[in-house]
DNA sequence: TTAATATTTCGGTATATTGCGAAATACAGG
DNA sequence: CCTGTATTTCGCAATATACCGAAATATTAA
């Protein structure tokens, strides 16, 4: 019960989504995000604590960067089913298309010297 | 955007989850709907609105009672397929199938007296 | 019209959530 | 070990949400 809200729970936020829909492009570091979605550092983090722990996504370590990768390989039918409904052509918005061609053009060498 | 995150914060809600579950069974009124989940009339009349904002559900008055159901029929494909997301076997828990128990055996004859 | 019943709206309180900056942690490279 | 960089955790403020009871609304029945 309680695991169930928690899935939708992570999903009812505005930056959350974005999040997901900008890892659908690659996997991406809380830099990079910061950056798109022009919030503070410890609030990325926060949202995505939020969404690894909701089962959405996963991190690997990587030299001094975490890397934040989709878990479309989860094991809970519903999360995954939660997850394929954002990737449907009707899940669409002008700020997804502009973040995501964000993403291509951000260079975590670059911007990742605060 | 908005819109989509609408949809999200409707289901993001244990009480709220639980209404829908129980819709599946059968339409309802809100005096079913408070003696199942223990709430009160206005609270119940809150989260029926916020669901029917986000176009899960509609009402229908009939008498002196509004029954509220299910919108299988909605043209939103990301509404439609979370509702279908709802429905899936493996989004199942102890207290959907008690309450799906009681609207069998709720009578709105008998409770709706306050 | 009046009374009764079902529902909704309003006002207020308690709790949860989102955001930030500062401090703490992790860790690679010198 | 020490420094610099990326990230996380903590404490706090602002806002949003969930809940209730009381008042307002709608509608049926007398």
């Amino acid at each position: 019960m309680d695991d169930r809200t928690k899935l939708f729970k992570a999903l009812a936020d505005k930056n959350r989504l974005r999040i997901l829909k900008m890892l659908e492009v690659r996997p991406l570091c809380v830099c990079e995000i910061r950056e798109i979605l022009n919030l503070a550092n410890s609030t990325v983090s926060q949202h995505l604590a939020i969404l690894r722990d909701a089962g959405f996504i996963y991190d690997i370590k990587d030299n001094k960067w975490v890397n934040y990768h989709l878990n479309k390989r989860t094991d809970d039918d519903v999360a995954y089913a939660l997850l394929m409904v954002l990737q449907n052509r009707s899940f669409d918005d002008d700020v997804y298309r502009k973040d995501a061609e964000r993403v291509h053009q951000v260079d975590r060498n670059i911007l990742c010297n605060l």
